[in-house]
RNA sequence: GGGUAGGUGCCCGAGUGGCUAAAGGGAGCAGACUGUAAAUCUGCCGUUUCACGACUACGGUGGUUCGAAUCCACCCCUGCCCA
């Protein structure tokens, strides 16, 4: 039986652009797509009601995390993440390679594996590969990530190459631990911004036999341009008839900048994050709703959009909900901005799969 | 009427002779956030100036002093206690 299957459905010719399905143990995903973050097991101030409403096709869930709390044995325990959290869609997890970069203070790398201190108990614990794998296996997600070591940016070209080939022999453990053929594990392309080190890296990623592939290491702090151009060098040396998958991006015009170049898998904390410290996406730009010139607004966040949000308040009610500390403002906020994205990205496959993604993403990026 | 504690910038509140345009909060204004150590963090916040600076400021009026939010005198106001 085939747990997995991506279908390559329409390439855009002017650009990198495409159209596809992914089929998971838990429904097939449209792609390109947008997932968003639930570290801890759930999407920051969104409930699965929301989520829903938002029209997420599939979250995140972090390792690292749920290892340390409620640990992934209570977890396997209640069944899998889809039964411990009632979401019956699919799930990605991540597998705690992102905290060695995001935790660089606390931690210490050695060539098996990664010493952490929890930022709250102050206690040790340690992952390696096959920890990392034995986690996400007990987590149960449908896609999983192989155990990687994310550069920071700026770093040296020693640091790249360390870093990078310590995920290469990385991903060799991760695949002989892997068990599960209804996980799809997916490596990671690492390398930093030294061309040929990427290049090098998207052989060796691609070598494996995977369901999907990842570019990681990216929105660390580059520059826009930094980013995309290693987009444009990585995403066309993998498997073309594959799913790509841009780790930690993005914003708007960042998740039209990775379509364009190829990309048909993104994530990333912002939507939620920006909803909680008051800021939103429009047509016309990031906007702050604490700002005093929203105190008489009576029209909606974004006039063209069709969330719950948007639907039913105006920016004057949610502001007043900011300033006075009410979660429900980060709740409005988190849905908006959340199916912002995801109707950027379905629309964007409308684009493709009509044959004017190029003007699509002109248009879009002109007001963005 | 007597006693006592106090009156500080939009608010709360430190400060008891120069290092004070005056700590720290809050409010206000603006900004950051990219596989979540984040419902967090940063900047501005008397007036004027791009800035140096200048001016105005610690209840009021006088005074002591080279120098006062800080010391003295009187006055005004507020809280509490006693009659």
């Amino acid at each position: 039986m085939q747990f997995f299957k991506y279908e390559l459905i329409k390439e855009c010719k002017k650009t990198g652009a495409r159209a596809g399905l992914l089929h998971t143990p838990h429904g097939i995903i449209e792609t390109p797509i947008f997932m968003p973050v639930g570290t801890n097991s759930a999407v920051k101030m969104l409930t699965n009601l929301h989520l829903e409403m938002t029209g997420a096709q599939i979250i995140l869930a972090n390792s690292y995390h749920l290892f340390l709390r409620p640990g992934n044995k209570l977890i396997k325990e209640f069944g899998g993440l889809h039964k411990w959290m009632n979401w019956d869609k699919p799930i990605l997890t991540d597998s705690g390679g992102f905290q060695v970069f995001s935790l660089a203070k606390m931690r210490d790398i050695t060539e098996d594996g990664v010493k952490f201190k929890d930022t709250k108990t102050g206690s040790d614990y340690y992952i390696n590969p096959e920890i990392s794998m034995e986690i996400q296996q007990d987590l149960g997600a449908d896609i999983i990530m192989a155990f990687d070591e994310c550069a920071p940016y700026p770093c040296s070209r020693e640091e790249a190459k360390t870093a990078m080939e310590r995920t290469h022999r990385w991903l060799e453990r991760c695949f002989k631990a892997h068990t599960k053929e209804d996980q799809a594990l997916f490596p990671i392309v690492q390398g930093a911004f030294e061309d040929d080190l990427r290049i090098e890296s998207a052989k060796v990623i691609s070598s494996f036999d995977a369901v999907g592939y990842a570019i990681g290491g990216v929105s660390v702090g580059e520059p826009t341009d930094v980013k995309n151009h290693l987009v444009e060098l990585v995403a066309p040396l993998l498997p073309r008839e594959k799913p790509r998958y841009l780790m930690g991006v993005g914003t708007p015009e960042d998740l039209l900048d990775g379509v364009f170049r190829g990309i048909d898998m993104f994530d990333c904390v912002m939507p939620t994050r920006n909803a909680r410290h008051g800021s939103f996406f429009t047509e016309k730009g990031r906007k702050i709703i604490k700002n005093k010139e929203f105190e008489y607004d009576s029209t909606p966040l974004d006039e063209n959009c069709d969330c719950y949000a948007c639907q039913n308040h105006t920016k004057a009610y949610i502001r007043h909900l900011y300033r006075v500390g009410e979660a429900t403002s980060a709740i409005l906020l988190s849905i908006h901005n959340t199916q912002f994205l995801i109707n950027l990205m379905k629309n964007a496959r409308k684009a493709i799969l009509e044959d004017r993604f190029d003007e699509f993403y002109k248009e879009k990026m002109e007001h963005l």
